[in-house]
DNA sequence: CATCGCGTTTACAGCGCTGTACATTAACCG
DNA sequence: CGGTTAATGTACAGCGCTGTAAACGCGATG
């Protein structure tokens, strides 16, 4: 069963291919009577536009790419879930592509796999930094996501992690916190959103008159809940004492509660624990946790305002956007009463 | 900057524009010193074929579609990490087609939406039936997940749910419970998915020689874990009295272990649980959950297979694929010592 | 030395659609 | 009523690539 074309409607019906392309695209100078007679046509042959043709005729594809590290960690699929809308509402369809942080796969990213296949990408890279990503100036529009890589000539939406994190610290603080450690740096993140956040935590303490401790600064060995059980543990275990952590990441926010409970302490009364990125997850821990709220909605729209943008022409120098955050406030570092 | 063409690298390198398409493919019999040649030219103008081009000219797209539910709930986002992993390794990508479970976003699955746009299609319906999609017989290949749909001539992929929850049934009757509830049916609930998990459960409690209670089969509003609190809730206040709880889905299973460790009732010694999906969400509740676990990799190993068989032009009959699942063993309902 | 055969390269049609330029008809106006 | 404008419809090139068939060496063969 061959596919119906254009031109099988057309002689059907008795018109040029060009009048039953013009009844499928609702062009209005047609007469009521020819539309009528072409959309019985299309009809009966159950024509459906063959949409890879119409892109190489226009040159539009109305698709674009949103690569990510990982679609299923929950932040990366609350976000393409609010992507995937805007977009559908903007008459955009999403290729989803997910690097997994390798290197090779971002690079690709950015080169070849989405040649003339995408009107344009949204990209949040892990590995590759500002450099790597201007050199390789793709011909492509393209929007940056997280905190990995600014290159000066590229649009790019993010939350003030530095604000971010001394709103979580300070909340902390304001319950009376005194000792509030930070989960945790690694070796070879080099995302930039750990510092950030680390400044962030530090400028807290700063502003309350407290020391920096570097051994309140914990050591994670990856992103799992593991690593935060782990590195928990550890601080326990060398005789470290804290009232309140502030976590990086919901994950580690989670290790953290369970290596908590599991050694005695409650949360929050004994020690108040912070998480990040406001993820499905926080809401399910038991307590739940509070956690810090990238406001993923306003960076999926702005994502989207600007690559429309870069779609239409700009080529300008990068705008650099930050969209709000707050604090998702659960048990686990409940709001103060008033 | 106009994209560089085909014909552009034959120019310059003095050949013809097949001769630049048969070293972009690796085509054997080239000259080596030709091939050389192209190759430069190629990396002097920064050559990427257009992949919409290509596809217009073999009729093939390399890319599969996947229609689901909600790209972000945990269980779907997981499935398709696995679908779109064992995409890439089969060479195709992977367009994602958000339904938010509407009916007329599901049609649009079948009909124009993909036309020529992708070889093939996986699609998870919910809200049509056998009926429904076996009217709309697609020209595109097309293989079906889970248990709304399973019309004779499309193949499908899914777990055997009598024996998953019969088995997760068991093993809270092995564990000793008696009272067992289910979490839990719906008004509105056409999916079939419910009421094979319901029959398991029943089937469990008669092999047990236990009398089926109506009373024990909880009703819920909707798919959330909100309204498996309030299901909980409910049977509590009525003075419903169970040892255990099979749910259909986890974030019941999280409500439940919400609404029971609120009513001063813990879990597992008070009353276990058992949650369906395994998704993440499982791994980090307090106990963590013991879900029943749908084999997703082999959802999406078999799906791939059936649908590269179709892609391959396979028209025979639907063949029907149940595969495996397992219990994820926990703490809400833990292993039973030898 | 003409012929064959193989490896290599080319020319060109065509995938299905849209944009452009042009032809036709209808409507309108002074 | 001739002439102008607007509304409809058509023909066809071309988007960038690949498949096919045919042409082109060139050493081996008889």
């Amino acid at each position: 069963m061959a596919r119906v074309r254009l031109i099988d409607v057309a002689e059907l019906a008795g018109v040029s291919m060009k009048t039953v392309s013009n009844v499928v695209h609702n062009y209005p100078h047609v007469a009521p009577a020819l539309r009528q007679k072409v959309q019985s046509a299309i009809n009966e042959l159950g024509y459906r536009p063959n949409l890879t043709a119409r892109r190489l005729a226009t040159g539009k594809t109305g698709m674009i790419a949103l690569a990510m590290p990982e679609i299923d960690h929950p932040y990366f699929s609350e976000l393409s879930r609010h992507i995937a809308e805007e977009a559908t509402r903007r008459g955009y369809r999403v290729l989803i592509e997910q690097t997994l942080s390798d290197p090779v796969a971002e690079r690709a990213v950015l080169r070849d796999r989405e040649a003339g296949l995408v009107d344009g990408v949204i990209f949040h890279p892990v590995r590759m930094g500002t450099l790597d990503i201007a050199k390789l100036a793709p011909g492509t529009p393209l929007v940056l996501l997280g905190e990995a890589a600014m290159p000066v000539m590229t649009d790019h939406v993010m939350i003030d992690n530095v604000a971010a994190a001394l709103g979580g610290t300070r909340h902390l603080l304001n319950s009376g916190r005194r000792r509030i450690a930070f989960l945790a740096v690694m070796d070879g993140d080099i995302t930039g959103s750990t510092n950030q956040r680390l400044l962030g935590y530090q400028q807290a303490l700063i502003e309350a008159g407290l020391p920096l401790r570097p051994d309140l600064v914990l050591t994670a060995r990856d992103f799992t809940a593991e690593a935060g059980v782990a590195a928990i543990e550890a601080a326990l275990e060398r005789g470290l004492h804290f009232d309140g952590v502030v976590c990086r990441d919901d994950k580690f926010a989670i290790g953290a509660l369970k290596a908590l409970q599991a050694a005695g302490k409650s949360v929050p009364e004994d020690v108040a624990v912070v998480g990040w990125d406001d993820t499905l997850l926080a809401r399910y821990t038991s307590p739940a946790l509070t956690s810090v709220a990238p406001d993923k909605l306003a960076i999926a729209t702005e994502a989207l305002t600007l690559l429309e943008e870069r779609i239409g022409g700009y080529e300008g120098v990068g705008r650099h956007r930050i969209v709000g955050h707050s604090l998702a406030m659960r048990g686990s570092a409940p709001r103060l009463r008033e």
